[in-house]
DNA sequence: CTCACTGCAAAATCTTTGCAGCTCA
DNA sequence: TGAGCTGCAAAGATTTTGCAGTGAG
């Protein structure tokens, strides 16, 4: 946090109390909340607080690298905010319950060095993102379609 | 084309001229335009074509597996149709010029599988995309770190 | 004291929806 | 003929922007 106020005054940038408000919540809590959601969870302490000065915030962190930008096809015209660490992890989206979990996978790296050298590319980022059930909403039987019913039912778990 | 007509009639759909068009036009076309670029397309030969008719249209085609929705995060907001091979397949963006280029990837069933695994989770569907350079832009020397770079240097694009 | 920031309203974008009339089957 | 479709306009939903006033440094 000391530091967040270092760089932003090295910046020109001033630390105001909706941003430190803003700033501590998103530290307190797990996920991947929408602008909406942050604004939700702050107002509380922040009565005047305005929608858009939490856009405003979370653009300022997202050029600082403190969050970043996600967007699940779940929710595809909703814009999510990744608090975690800064990147290079991704996400699996459970199609039910939308639970959200992150993961990592080296292998992502040789399947992005294979297409570099495949394509002549250069690759900057990568954003993978898997759809499916989670264990929780497996168990309850819940079917997302019959195809895949009875092959959950025998293998997984 | 014949096959369409026959599953919408199945369903009480109806064939339209409108359809018909936008239907034709996808067949003709490579790329993942976005509802408004479909729509300038065919409105030459359908003067009277409104937007919300494609865009309804592919919902249907849609929801009839001959399209899919793909969202970019290269122009975050707009929705784009995948008019090939309904699914499997995963895309490059280039940060420049727009460019998709798309691509198989076999390991992403291992990584898949293994998450699933390690996870207790049952993936429905993956949604991989790289972010980078293609070859073209690489070698016109642009510099995603200074993107005005060579038009500062008055190279063609 | 200044200039970055806020709250507010309004705009901008993209997509969907309600409805009256049209048209395919 | 009548249900499904179209064009249009209007609403929705999410994010951004302009501006006047406020407050951090």
């Amino acid at each position: 946090m000391k530091d967040v106020i270092k760089r932003a005054h090295s910046q020109g940038r001033r630390m105001t109390a909706q941003r430190r408000l803003i700033l501590k919540t998103l530290q307190s809590i797990q996920g991947h909340p929408t602008a909406e959601e942050v604004y939700q969870m702050v107002k509380p302490n922040a009565p005047r607080l305005h929608l858009s000065t939490v856009y405003r915030t979370m653009r300022w962190l997202e050029e600082e690298g403190l969050v970043s930008s996600l967007w699940l096809e779940d929710d595809r015209r909703q814009e999510r905010f990744d608090t975690s660490s800064p990147s290079g992890h991704q996400h699996f989206v459970c199609s039910r319950c939308k639970r959200v979990i992150e993961f990592d996978s080296p292998e992502l790296d040789r399947i992005q060095a294979q297409f570099e050298q495949e394509h002549g590319v250069c690759v900057e980022s990568a954003s993978l993102v898997f759809y499916g059930l989670c264990p929780h909403c497996l168990e309850s039987g819940f079917d997302l379609n019959s195809q895949h019913a009875s092959s959950l039912r025998g293998e997984a778990e």
